[in-house]
DNA sequence: CACCAGGCAAGTA
DNA sequence: TACTTGCATGGT
């Protein structure tokens, strides 16, 4: 405590040289709100890679909607998700947040969207196979609210630059962004993304943002390791 | 061959 | 509360 200035400072700073090197990424890839909810279940420990490959199996298969989902058999969406990894587990899943979506909206993602975050987070970690940063990811890229994702990523590059213990919890973390940058759909949706994207281009030794690696600016001699 | 990938829940002490 | 383990395919 104390040093909340210059830690404010620093993951401004940290996200405005990203975002100027990488530009608007325009995330949540996908064509809709509900794929959005079933990418952010197929991407559980998982490569994105692998989740597109299951993701395009459910649109060819013409299942991507809550109540297909929710009424298919359970075997045979687990081969439709199979290159996800986990995949009879993860199609309970799909099936677990598929029922909820019927079941608090009918289906219609809009109606969700009026509810108030708070509210919304609780509800969606209740759901099976719904953790924190699923939840998270369901919120902001989903649902349109103002919180931030916590992932492997990020705990990796924040750490790395002293802005958060090594073993910091979820919700510190979260709180820390919240606290001190912009409270805002646009920054909070861009700003996990802008991580992501760092950590997948810039170090092929699972080391984001590391002085060796080309990252424009964020590097020792600028004093961010 | 080992190790990792946009986690989570259930079990144990 | 704080660890540990199972879940599983595909790429490097």
């Amino acid at each position: 405590m104390g040093n909340g200035p210059e830690l404010k400072g620093k993951i401004n700073k940290i996200y405005s040289l990203l975002n100027d090197h990488f530009g608007d990424l325009k995330w949540w890839p996908a064509e809709s709100d509900f794929e959005v909810m079933i990418g952010a279940i197929l991407t559980q420990n998982t490569s994105w890679k692998n989740v597109e490959k299951a993701i395009d199996v459910l649109k060819r298969k013409k299942a991507l909607s809550p109540s297909k989902i929710a009424n298919m058999d359970k075997g045979r969406l687990a081969r439709y998700i199979r290159s996800s990894g986990y995949h009879r587990l993860k199609a309970d899943r799909l099936k677990e947040i598929s029922l909820f979506i019927t079941r608090e909206c009918g289906g219609k993602l809009d109606k969700l969207k009026k509810e108030g975050l708070e509210n919304l987070r609780e509800k969606l970690l209740e759901v099976k196979g719904v953790g924190p940063e699923t939840a998270d990811s369901i919120l902001v890229y989903a649902l349109g609210k103002p919180v931030f994702v916590v992932d492997a990523y990020t705990r990796r590059i924040f750490s790395r630059h002293g802005l958060i213990g090594h073993d910091a919890a979820y919700d510190e973390i979260q709180s820390f962004v919240h606290k001190n940058f912009p409270r805002s759909i646009r920054k909070l949706n861009q700003f996990h993304a802008l991580l992501v994207e760092a950590a997948k281009n810039f170090c092929k030794k699972k080391d984001p943002l590391c002085r060796e690696c080309p990252l424009g600016g964020l590097r020792r001699r600028d004093g961010f390791i």
